[in-house]
DNA sequence: ACCATTTACTTAATCGGTTAAGTAAATAAA
DNA sequence: TTTATTTACTTAACCGATTAAGTAAATGGT
């Protein structure tokens, strides 16, 4: 639909069409004063050259993909943040596409992907992306750079926080704070980072001496009434936990309405650490501890490596991966008991 | 950077570039023969059709411009969700623009669509939009549909929420529970929702016989540590607020913050309504009364609309402008003092 | 057997830009 | 004065797909 072309330009001003693309361009081929008239004529009808035209000569979009499983979600919001910033200062565009975590989604739009519609993608895997034959696919044609969601078995850049350690410390921490029996909650076996908090929880617990049945792990559901529920089944066990790890942040909110259903006291019958990037952790009843990624960072960084890759040509992406910490913050969900 | 293109098939079928393009599209000039041999190549070598050089002829991009303040805001990343569900329902692609509410932004990415970039805008404009040149400009190339944040000087579809009412709701709420002063933050003079949130606060304290002295406006500032001094300094008076309505969510946390800091009991002291749709106000401390905005159906609807005039060709897009109902939700940070 | 139609293609133009190669006129160098 | 070079353009090809218009061969009708 837009409107004034290179070609109407030409025309009104006696001009081959390359004379005013060049004059467009400040090419060294044309005169000052047909500069000027091009110039002014272009300006006087809002020119504005027409990107798709320019896209098929140059074999270049000037446009990523930014494919995550959701946005209203703290983490994705703000690490779609980070990234937009650093596209726009680029003078690259973003296309999003929200997979809500259906794999056969993914699939659907990393093949449209594979078009040449954009000339790279950023992404984050859905919890239940378990093969990998579509992502190989895509990363043979277009650079890619994971973030968060990272797929372990694709060969290109990952930007992750350090899970591991951090599944290590929410758990080393509820143990400092005398926690006798510490639960996870874990959203998908295939995804790498939520095994790696697992990890990272488990060995708290053996370096604590703590023997491996002691471990909790409850397989959060994607249904929010039946994840409710196993929640208060697992509260109600004759030896319910007294502390619980929340790999994901919309799991807090269930877990302080099963304590108020249940006259749970945070934190002197329950102890809750939360990853989690919500601004309004401060300002809940209690305030919740949290291990709080550098969300905008991490989408920073993701799209800054990617944009490296598309201005060097030959840039190993795979020697680009970064961990960027995440950071414990204490608040009153895990505080001593009163 | 899309590898597999018609030519090739074409060269390595025998065939002109028109028969394979007709024989994928399926046309009857095509023998069943030739169409097997052409789509059993394209399947083979993985052709995905390249989409820019559809779109130059058809000049038809299937992509449309989400053009919203921030998304780390859970308002705008719902009404997101709303917006690319419907697109990709439609085929369509969505490029995200935020403005970080800064206005130059939102002009450079207007400007930018004149390209033809998109077939269609949706957006929400920044609280400093005060000219309407850019507005108008690309409203006469490419459809536009306004949400929550309309400029009403451009003739298109607005897709709002009853803004006026919830400001009397809220402000009517307060006085019911008891508030003999009440405050209201408002976040732009410019900003037509701010400016109905804030007429509606001051016809329901006219409509209680309050003097329009007794309003207490507030022009929250965008500086974080500003915005928390001139909150402070509220409370501190001589006859402080016993009731606030904070009219974006961002705010809340904030009065929570300065109620701690000062040892202001919610809602005892004071009683705090918000606009806010996050997810996290059932479990604050203490539980938040709110106007929740639909923000996902708005960003459906306005993305509705903004295909079914994609689809008709001459739709009076101002016609289809609809005023969707926020909810008023009661909870514990406007119960009456214990 | 002869003309008409159908079948199954190909050729060429188009979308809106960019650029390599070509060219006529002006200027500079020998 | 003659040749070389520079200036300031134009022509034409190209990116990848679509489609109107053209065409040769096969089939059909009488």
């Amino acid at each position: 639909m837009g409107n004034i072309t290179i070609k109407m330009l030409a025309k009104e001003l006696n001009l081959s069409t390359a004379a005013v693309s060049k004059a467009l361009r400040d090419s060294h081929e044309i005169s000052e004063r047909t500069k000027t008239r091009v110039l002014e004529l272009a300006a006087a009808l809002n020119y504005v050259p027409h990107p798709y035209a320019g896209s098929l000569r140059e074999k270049k979009s000037n446009t990523i993909a930014v494919v995550i499983p959701e946005v209203a979600d703290s983490f994705f919001s703000l690490a779609l943040n980070g990234i937009e910033s650093v596209a726009i200062e680029n003078g690259y565009h973003a296309l999003i596409y929200l997979t809500h975590e259906r794999f056969e989604r993914e699939k659907t739009i990393l093949k449209d992907l594979e078009s040449g519609r954009v000339d790279g993608v950023i992404m984050s895997v859905t919890t239940k992306t378990n093969t990998f034959d579509h992502l190989r696919s895509l990363n043979k044609m277009v650079p890619m750079v994971f973030f968060d969601r990272v797929c372990e078995e694709i060969d290109t850049a990952k930007i992750t926080t350090n899970d591991e350690e951090c599944g290590y410390q929410a758990t080393q921490h509820l143990i400092d704070r005398g926690c006798k029996k510490i639960a996870i909650l874990s959203v998908s076996e295939s995804l790498s980072i939520n095994a790696k908090r697992i990890q990272g929880y488990q060995r708290a617990l053996s370096d604590n001496g703590r023997k491996p049945e002691a471990s909790c792990i409850i397989d959060y559901s994607e249904d929010p009434d039946e994840s409710l529920e196993q929640l208060r089944k697992c509260f109600r066990t004759a030896e319910p936990p007294d502390g619980i790890v929340a790999t994901v942040s919309k799991m807090t909110t269930d877990i302080y309405l099963v304590c108020m259903e249940l006259g749970l006291r945070i934190p002197d019958d329950l102890k809750v650490v939360s990853f989690s990037n919500d601004a309004t952790v401060a300002i809940l009843n209690p305030s919740l501890t949290t291990i709080t990624q550098p969300a905008f960072e991490m989408g920073e960084l993701a799209a800054k490596v990617l944009f490296k890759a598309l201005k060097k040509k030959y840039l190993v992406l795979s020697e680009e991966s970064t961990v960027v910490p995440s950071q414990l913050i204490l608040r009153n969900s895990t505080s001593a008991a009163f």
